[in-house]
RNA sequence: GGAGGGGUUCCCGAGUGGCUAAAGGGAACAGACUGUAAAUCUGUCGGCAGCGCCUUCGGAGGUUCGAAUCCUCCCCCCUCCA
């Protein structure tokens, strides 16, 4: 068992906010002393679980928790997805049936264990406790702060100044939040910095009820693709952790030069030091961007797949990027067709282009290609026979088998 | 309960009877340049076998040769007063 210090050294790093340092010391030293470990949660949606990368620098910091022995409570949001978290956005999430609830928390173990250790990790529900807390214990948890108090929060802040609708429920939001840390007795709660203002609602309501106020911990949220907004599904910029080889090899590697040291530092396993040694010989010209971008991708994609998945993510990287050749493995599509059908439908048959003026256009803007070939005519057929190889832009293309 | 403001194409946002598939910006996509980077330039950006036709401006009706624009009812959001 490393240091106090060494622990606090890996936990603190990447991390955004402590709160607080002392109280985290005394937490560890005492686990340390008695041998008990650290309760820590953190809280994941209920829905869709489609993991992405944006989720790993959160699992990351889970995980370092419980290499040092820690016990991990992984918090499905059950009851609380219900409600629909506010932060962000307003729309309200549909209600999930205990099916629905079932599968995804399935889902999410098959994903999540390719980074926790399942051994100790305590998946676990908040509708287990929240179900059975009647109206008025509801009534009497909500009297325990102001709406003022929830103003305080930036997001409800300014959606107020903007006259931007704010439902009453959104407000019970973190009430729950900070509940389920009295309900797990959490010593340690992670979230992304978004949550804070929740995860502190849990210091308040543990203080409270005569628990020791739980540490919180926030993590910066990991932009996406752009660079600009934090990586989400709902905006197309994520790299999901179950997403073929091939796209987060060659997702990592259309990434700008500046995001690249970000994800290096919120991603990649590799020490600090050496991280700056990499952006130095950048800088320097000693080594090209690309490369080190290459390294990179090479890391996450072994992450989520294999070394010998990267690698030949890599050797197809090559072979069609560089190269301008095609992958050794191309996503094929199965056309029942016997009569010759316009190249815009096909496009759209196969799923290459959205509609058939869409297709009119790409041809139009000589993005398409015929077996290698550059359409020009817009009212190309194409004779249903055997295999063709389809390319609309650089990144979209199949192999089409006529039946 | 009273008074007022507002809902436009993926997003923001112009447009107050025909010239409007709807300005401008953003996003996105394609092409050039490259390192599938950034920046830049160019083009595209509702659908349709396309120089024309069809569908779109919260919803439903109506006026008109013609409506995103005018009228009626309805739905939703916001602000102020109580």
């Amino acid at each position: 068992m490393p240091s106090i210090d060494d622990q606090i050294r890996l936990i603190e790093r990447g991390i955004v906010d402590c709160i607080s340092r002392p109280e985290l010391v005394k937490k560890l030293e005492q686990s340390a002393a008695t041998g008990i470990p650290l309760r820590v949660k953190a809280g994941f949606d209920p829905t869709a679980p489609d993991l992405h990368l944006g989720h790993t620098v959160l699992l990351q910091k889970l995980k370092q928790f419980q290499d040092l022995g820690h016990d991990v409570y992984f918090l499905i949001g059950d009851f609380t997805g219900m409600i629909g978290d506010p932060t962000g956005k307003s729309e309200t999430r549909k209600a999930l049936t205990r099916e629905d609830v079932a599968r995804n928390a399935e889902s999410y173990k098959a994903q999540v264990f390719k980074i926790l250790d399942p051994e100790k990790t305590r998946v676990v529900f908040n509708s287990q406790w929240l179900a059975e807390l009647d109206s008025f214990a509801m009534i009497r948890l909500a009297s325990e702060l102001t709406v003022a108090r929830m103003l305080e929060r930036e997001d409800f802040k300014v959606r107020f100044r903007e006259g931007t609708p704010i439902s009453i429920h959104e407000f019970l939001y973190p009430l729950i939040q900070g509940y389920d840390s009295v309900a797990l007795e959490a010593d340690v709660e992670l979230g992304g910095t978004d949550q804070l203002f929740n995860l502190l609602m849990g210091r308040d309501l543990q203080r409270s009820r005569g628990q020791a106020p739980q540490v919180v911990i926030t993590l910066p949220l990991l932009e996406g693709l752009d660079g600009v907004n934090k990586m989400s599904k709902s905006l197309g910029n994520y790299i999901g952790i179950t997403e073929h080889p091939n796209d987060i090899y060659g997702k990592i590697l259309s990434v700008s030069d500046q995001l690249m040291f970000r994800y290096y530092e919120l991603l990649s396993d590799l020490p600090t030091a050496d991280v700056a040694v990499l952006k130095n010989n950048m800088e320097s010209g000693a080594r090209h961007p690309k490369e080190i971008k290459k390294q990179l991708a090479r890391e996450l994609t072994a992450r989520f797949h294999t070394e010998e998945a990267a690698m030949q993510a890599e050797h197809n990287f090559e072979k069609v990027f560089q190269k301008g050749g095609l992958p050794d493995d191309m996503p094929e599509k199965h056309i029942a067709a016997t009569e010759d059908i316009w190249l815009a439908q096909l496009l759209v048959d196969v799923e290459l282009v959205g509609s058939t003026s869409d297709g009119r256009r790409m041809i139009k803007q000589n993005a398409v290609s015929l077996d290698g070939e550059k359409v020009a005519d817009i009212n190309t057929m194409v004779k249903p026979r055997g295999e063709i190889l389809l390319k609309v832009g650089k990144l979209r293309y199949c192999k089409v088998c006529f039946q």
